[in-house]
DNA sequence: AGTTTCTACAACCATTTGGTTGTACGTTAC
DNA sequence: GTAACGTACAACCAAATGGTTGTAGAAACT
């Protein structure tokens, strides 16, 4: 699967960012299986609904959820194609690195040759 | 390519923090390409030497890299096994995403046949 | 031996982060 | 209409982050 990267920089920093914390990876699971209010999302946690309420605005500035209005509630829905980008951002690094073994076998196939 | 993931949220926290900023990006790319010094690292940023053997450092405990004495210096080597790991957590969401929609479509089928 | 180079590390500073509480406002339910 | 619910947002605080400078030690060069 192609997925496009045109990412800024800082846009790049959020998204991981958003990632390097344990209770916003576990709202970007949940939200991911299945859409749910903040309320429902702060209930289980051990920390302020505000708490919550701010780790999903972090999710939400990286892109990495949506927040959609219904009547009082606000939905949080995982955004899986920004999780795409990212995860093709670590692809490049592991291409990279084969990019890299493939010059080292052509360097030992050029020795092994003289 | 099955990659382990039996990673504390601790170790995912500080993979995700230490891919969180655009210097630690492009030296995490720059080993990758090749191992290079820390001093040969730090001669094209534009902050100090002591800034980016910080950002050396956070790599290293994020395990992204690892450092080897050589001489006086020290060469920083991408673990690009480490990065498949992140690459792998970020999967896992895409698989659950792929699961959901697979639950939905048979919800719909189920309301197709009635 | 002395100097330069590369690294390590401490101390310091400004800003950001992750949490709190409190207040206010729109929506739903009675 | 009023009470309860869900959310938004500001103000505040402690701790972590990302930078700096300065000092010191180990390795290499002359």
């Amino acid at each position: 699967m192609v997925v496009e990267t045109d990412l800024s920089d800082a846009e790049v920093d959020r998204i991981f960012r958003a990632l390097a914390d344990a209770t916003r990876r576990d709202i970007l699971r949940r939200t991911t299986e299945s859409e749910a209010s903040v309320s429902a999302l702060a209930a289980t946690y051990d920390m302020s609904f505000a708490a919550v309420q701010k780790h999903v605005t972090v999710l939400a500035d990286a892109g990495l959820v949506t927040k959609k209005a219904q009547g009082r509630e606000r939905l949080v829905c995982a955004n899986p194609a920004q999780i795409a980008r990212a995860r093709a951002l670590l692809d490049q690094y592991e291409r990279l690195w084969r990019s890299r073994i493939d010059r080292l076998d052509d360097l030992l196939a050029e020795d092994a040759q003289q």
